[in-house]
DNA sequence: TTGTATTTTTAGACAAGTCTAAAAAAATAA
DNA sequence: TTATTTTTTTAGACTTGTCTAAAAATACAA
């Protein structure tokens, strides 16, 4: 098994992965909030153990074992959440601190039967897919609200920033998963977009727009 | 907050506890599975942190505080243990490994709301009480079977063994919690007992009398 | 292409928690 | 009471994961 801190590195590699190619270490660094040579210590130790590919000064990538290692903790997590939300009703915006917690308990057979006891769910409370136990998911086709044409209807299906204070926003607006909107109109002048929910408009920022994922 | 190694020594003083009054340091370092110089020096930095009372060679006791974390982890482990065998479905001999590993999520309002989903259990699946949120629980006033009088009726209500192999053995029996039996001859060669269950008599030894208890 | 700035790595140190071996204290036996 | 055994503590070392400061490599600009 491997350490509460080499599951955080693979997960943080991971999730940098899906932007960039290689990760840098300074890129790591900032994402777990510690310093560029702790990195260089931890990356050689995952090296070692065949985790990720690494050469000095060419930044990480994750190896097939690391990548299933890190997709189970991303399923974990996602598991923990949809429980938290759905069977002790906490809010969208209250899971993902407790579910980085909890994601670390790594028993297959106990997350097989969380799995189980909800159903199988395929995505969490914020839109994300949950790997099954292989670390396979299928691939979402979701596109910001910001890209699509004016006229363009769908439904709300997730979300690029998973910040409390957004969800929050979102929630204030109504604006959760699975509502059906249709995009109006962009104003040129800033970019806010005018939807149409449940025959009421709403305008959003730029912003909003760019981290508000729809399905066509 | 505490570590996660500082919550396992107060949780093994604890334990220790109940049985002796002053805990010492090889007992500690066997219930762990340590050295006792290790116990001595963690035992120290509790002791700085007003958890136990410690003075050099005289053993280690709880103060006021060290024992209300310790039944708080008693509490979480619990708890965990009830909603593994109650939700998920596990048997009461599979639970307490993995229990003790989710008993250090420590989040008070997860786990509130976690009590709150199984309905305030007042057991856990072995029929040890749950602590409340503020350490207090009912002091149970269970017998074991090896110490009634030929003839006494009693149900099922805990075990002083929680090993895998005792609970599959009384599984096994279908001596579970919550079945009433009731003493009928202690057998004067080998204090082996006789029980009635269900219409039906059943011999166990006295060291499985001596380890099931009942209520009377 | 040379010099400067930035990024990454190395070197050495520290805290937590553990260990072994040796010393000190306490308990037990003669 | 003195000697022996057992328990507990001390001293020093090791591992994991972190840090700071300095050195090395790379990237960028003129």
């Amino acid at each position: 098994m491997n350490t509460l801190a080499e599951e955080n590195y693979l997960k943080a590699i991971y999730k940098l992965s899906l932007a960039a190619g290689n990760v840098s270490t300074n890129q790591i660094a900032a994402e777990l909030a510690t310093k560029a040579s702790s990195v260089t210590d931890m990356v050689r130790k995952l090296a070692e153990k065949a985790l990720v590919n690494y050469t000095r000064y060419q930044g990480v990538s994750l190896t097939k074992a690391g990548e299933k290692v890190a997709l189970n903790i991303i399923r974990r997590h996602r598991l923990w959440e949809y429980f938290l939300v759905e069977k002790l009703h906490f809010k969208w915006d209250e899971v993902h601190d407790m579910a980085e917690e909890m994601e670390h308990i790594s028993l297959t057979e106990l997350i097989d039967r969380l799995d189980a006891f909800m159903g199988h769910p395929t995505r969490d409370p914020h839109g994300d897919p949950i790997p099954d136990c292989d670390g396979n998911f299928k691939v979402s086709e979701l596109k910001p609200v910001s890209s699509v044409e004016v006229n363009t209807a769908g439904v709300i299906s997730g979300v690029r920033d998973h910040s409390a204070s957004f969800l929050q926003y979102l929630e204030r607006q109504q604006l959760t998963i699975g509502k059906h909107i249709i995009i109006k109109e962009v104003i040129s002048y800033d970019n806010a977009v005018i939807l149409e929910m449940e025959n009421t408009q709403i305008q959003i920022s730029r912003d909003v727009a760019n981290n508000l994922l729809i399905a066509l």
